[in-house]
DNA sequence: ACTTTCTTGTGAAGCTTTTCACAAGCGTCT
DNA sequence: AGACGCTTGTGAAAAGCTTCACAAGAAAGT
């Protein structure tokens, strides 16, 4: 959002013009923001400028985080060319897949390498996040293999809860249970 | 999880069980499925099969959605490959999208359509829901025609916040966000 | 039939998050 | 310089969510 303030020219953003945007309170986005610091200007609201770099460091995206990406498919794929993931700071340094007939292809500039070699190119190339984009009944093997070798914390879109020390964050992204609920939600208003 | 439990041949399952597969209390359970009714048998815990069953009505997946995929690019065409969409009971019945390169292309058995026909196909084909797998700029103008012509519901992928009439219900997947999170809590770690 | 062993469903307590509401601060205009 | 219009930052109140703890019920063994 203050990216897209900044390119439409806006210096100053209130509370207020936050919350409408991001579908919340203005209450919610000061008391949010009090956490971390104190940021704006008292009738003025927040520098545009200012609040994003103060984010970026408060989120941790003041440097690249190194990732790598567990699973060839079409979720891995599609991943790998989300244009805004570089922009972010995010560096894809290596693709990894457990079928034979992937390794080798050629994605960008990446050569997808055998599974096996998870653990030693988690440690060589300093990889601090994984991609989990493997089947459901893959994830939590490859899950304890990659937290071993050293990495920090994992994006998880296999369709399970995988059980990993509590120190490593885990992100779950499942797009059925997207959809289901929203199946939820329309089918309560019916029946409310 | 209820499904793995009967591949594995669980009859009946307590809430303490269900708690450690899914990463929360025994007592969360219980509460939680408690405003939807009474479903286990002191002593013996929940009928799986019984449990199953009474959660898909409740979620709504006791019929098939008709979905739209908005978008025939990289993250469309994982969607739409992913097998356990139409295996929960999700049927994507059109394909569209804005380039005129991309019309015409066929995916399995349907056709990707011209972004112009999304209202007449919402309103043919009695879709409920779309999948929105836009650039972000163009996706609160589809919302809107979306919701206009007539759908329920809106998964969106686009990294913006729809602005949408709020009996209309919005999930919301930012794969850069998901990421994010977990630089925060590694850096937070790190510093606290 | 009685005891033991489990496990649910649920009020009440404890905790967290959100909202309210307003003093304090900043800039502008007269 | 003083008054005015805005907007932040934040205690306090309200609302919401999670955990506790236990009575009540169900099966199985004696």
């Amino acid at each position: 959002m203050l990216e897209l303030l900044q390119d439409d020219g806006g210096v100053t953003v209130s509370s207020e013009q936050l919350a409408r945007r991001g579908h919340t309170t203005a209450a919610q986005v000061r008391k949010d923001l009090s956490h971390f610091g104190s940021f704006g200007k008292r009738g003025l609201g927040y520098g545009v400028d200012e609040l994003k770099d103060r984010l970026r460091i408060i989120l941790g995206l003041d440097r690249v985080w190194r990732v790598i990406l567990i699973g060839a498919g079409r979720i891995g794929s599609a991943l790998f060319e989300y244009p805004d993931f570089k922009k972010r700071g995010y560096d894809c340094v290596a693709v990894v897949d457990s079928d034979p007939a992937k390794i080798g292809e050629k994605w960008g500039e990446r050569v997808i390498r055998p599974a096996e070699e998870l653990e030693s190119l988690i440690k060589e190339l300093h990889a601090t996040l994984v991609i989990l984009a493997v089947p459901a009944s893959a994830a939590q093997l490859v899950a304890e293999r990659s937290v071993n070798a050293g990495v920090r914390g994992i994006l998880n879109f296999a369709p399970v809860q995988i059980q990993v020390p509590e120190d490593i964050p885990v992100e779950n992204v499942n797009l059925v249970m997207e959809l289901e609920a929203l199946s939820f939600q329309i089918t309560r208003a019916l029946t409310t």
